[in-house]
DNA sequence: TGTACATCAGTGAACGCGCGTTCACTGATGTAC
DNA sequence: TGTACATCAGTGAACGCGCGTTCACTGATGTAC
């Protein structure tokens, strides 16, 4: 057949972002060679021209998933002051659009519970991810001590977090909404924001 | 070779048991049928005697995984007056030996990233354990206004469970170690518990 | 200009494995008569 | 007391399936001469 110059690592770059995709929906046991495969139309036995095994293609999905959150969020608060971009991203990821969407979703909330069972190259793929995420939230935190504003970072992003993966866990919907509208009030509080400063409720 | 009377029960009691830690340890896909049989000496084929299939015991196993935890925490509270009881849970529950030993943890911080992957018996189950929790956190706070009592028992659970699943996922542990530290701190903090009041650190 | 060969992304059959589930069977002990 | 049969927890071979991985091959296009 012949290809294109970039028709290989356009197809890398295809399969990355089906897996990233897939990792979130599925958890990394639950992302198939075959299956990526299949979602790009290109059978099984070419994945090996492209990743060594499948733990490759789980540690590119999951930086993969974590550079789309902060274009997003980059995106999202870019040209907004502090407080108002700290506000927007509290109420964009503490929402229920981005709880329904856990396959466009934060990876932290989705497979922290996977990551314990998986490879090395896995979890430092995973770190990197949520060292930068700490430090975007620490940089939009009030001014002031330095280690408390990373010690609030590490405090808000595990309720965060744990309202996101918590509220998709339960089945019961009037439990779950009211469980992800009550950390988001207090998420916001503890951010040094006011009880009203919402931005946009659409993440 | 016929069997004593309680024999069969205490068969199922003991598979129970075993997929209660397998079910933390691996996730409920992680659940072998013939895994867990062989944990107990026996062959695959008798499951189907107790159970009608692998989601049941999946169900059975998650709710003696919060029972388990009703107990403990149960025996460790007894005879504490609130405020003490409220340290000892958390001081417990936000501790390196709960995010050491998941198999014998909280479900809700080991399987919440699993649950949207369940069956709705399943699913269920972990509604009720989850209920059950929320109710006895604010049955320990400080009293007052019912509905600001139980969203705050939301949000603490929530930092909870975020809290010690990311510890888990992080592969760092000095960051893992920090996150948890300073997590336990605020949730104490915010459950009108004094900075320094702690009961005992090893859960 | 024409022939022979190299390149290489992708194909598809095959492998060994563990999975959930089914089912005919075992064999020690109970009960019927 | 002795024989025939019922009970039933557990056995182990078998099933179909999807998995990750391997590998000989394809076939369109490039390059060498």
């Amino acid at each position: 057949m012949r290809y294109a110059e970039t028709h290989k690592s356009e197809t890398r770059r295809r399969l990355v972002r089906a897996a990233a995709g897939a990792v979130r929906a599925r958890g990394p046991e639950g992302v198939s060679v075959a299956q990526i495969m299949a979602e790009l139309d290109l059978t099984h036995g070419g994945f090996y021209a492209h990743f060594p095994n499948k733990q490759a293609l789980v540690v590119a999905a999951i930086a993969e998933a974590f550079d789309q959150g902060h274009r997003r969020f980059g995106r999202l608060t870019e040209s907004m002051d502090r407080e108002t971009a700290l506000a927007a991203f509290i109420d964009a990821y503490v929402s229920t659009a981005h709880r329904d969407s856990p396959e466009r979703g934060c990876p932290i909330a989705i497979l922290a519970g996977d990551l314990p069972r998986q490879g090395s190259a896995v979890r430092k793929a995973f770190d990197a991810g949520v060292a930068a995420m700490l430090a975007r939230i620490a940089g939009w935190l009030p001014p002031g001590d330095d280690a408390a504003r990373h010690s609030l970072a590490n405090s808000l992003m595990a309720e965060m977090a744990g309202a996101v993966a918590l509220s998709r866990a339960l089945s019961d919907t009037d439990v779950a909404a009211r469980l992800l509208d009550d950390c988001r009030g207090r998420i916001k509080a503890r951010a040094g924001l006011s009880e009203g400063a919402s931005s946009s409720e659409n993440g």
